[in-house]
DNA sequence: TTCGTGACGCAGT
DNA sequence: AACTGCGCCACGA
């Protein structure tokens, strides 16, 4: 039964849509948590093509070492790191504060996902 | 079908 | 901390 990328995408959708603001999570561990392993390069093009409606916070979702993925200076670092302080979220220089990377309790999270 | 691409991850230096 | 190289792998041209 394999899905199609577009099934896919709704699934990392659906995860991204549950990371409770002022929390942030990795690409790799919104892969795992849409039941994708070893797919943190598909998210983060879901993330570049998802509809502007949707109203993501896609600003929540970094890389693995807790910094933000884009290059320091580019336009889109600015845009998520004001979206991230907006939330309360805290920097030590380039790197976010742990104490902000999600840990979703997996019983709860289970029911929130449709399954 | 082959091949380049990438908002990644990780280990090594 | 900063870089680099390599692994990864679905996608689409």
């Amino acid at each position: 039964m394999s899905q199609t990328t577009q099934q896919k995408f709704q699934r990392i959708y659906q995860v991204v849509a549950l990371i409770p603001s002022g929390q942030v999570a990795s690409y790799g561990q919104v892969a795992d948590l849409a039941g994708l392993p070893r797919h943190a390069r598909l998210v983060s093009k879901a993330l570049k093509l998802a509809p502007e409606r949707l109203n993501l916070p896609w600003h929540r979702v970094i890389a693995s070492q807790l910094k933000i993925a884009f290059p320091a200076s580019s336009p889109m670092y600015i845009e998520q790191k004001q979206a991230l302080l907006a939330e309360q979220v805290e920097f030590n220089g380039s790197k976010i504060q742990a104490k902000h990377h999600w840990q979703p309790d997996l019983f709860t999270l289970l029911q929130q996902l449709d399954y």
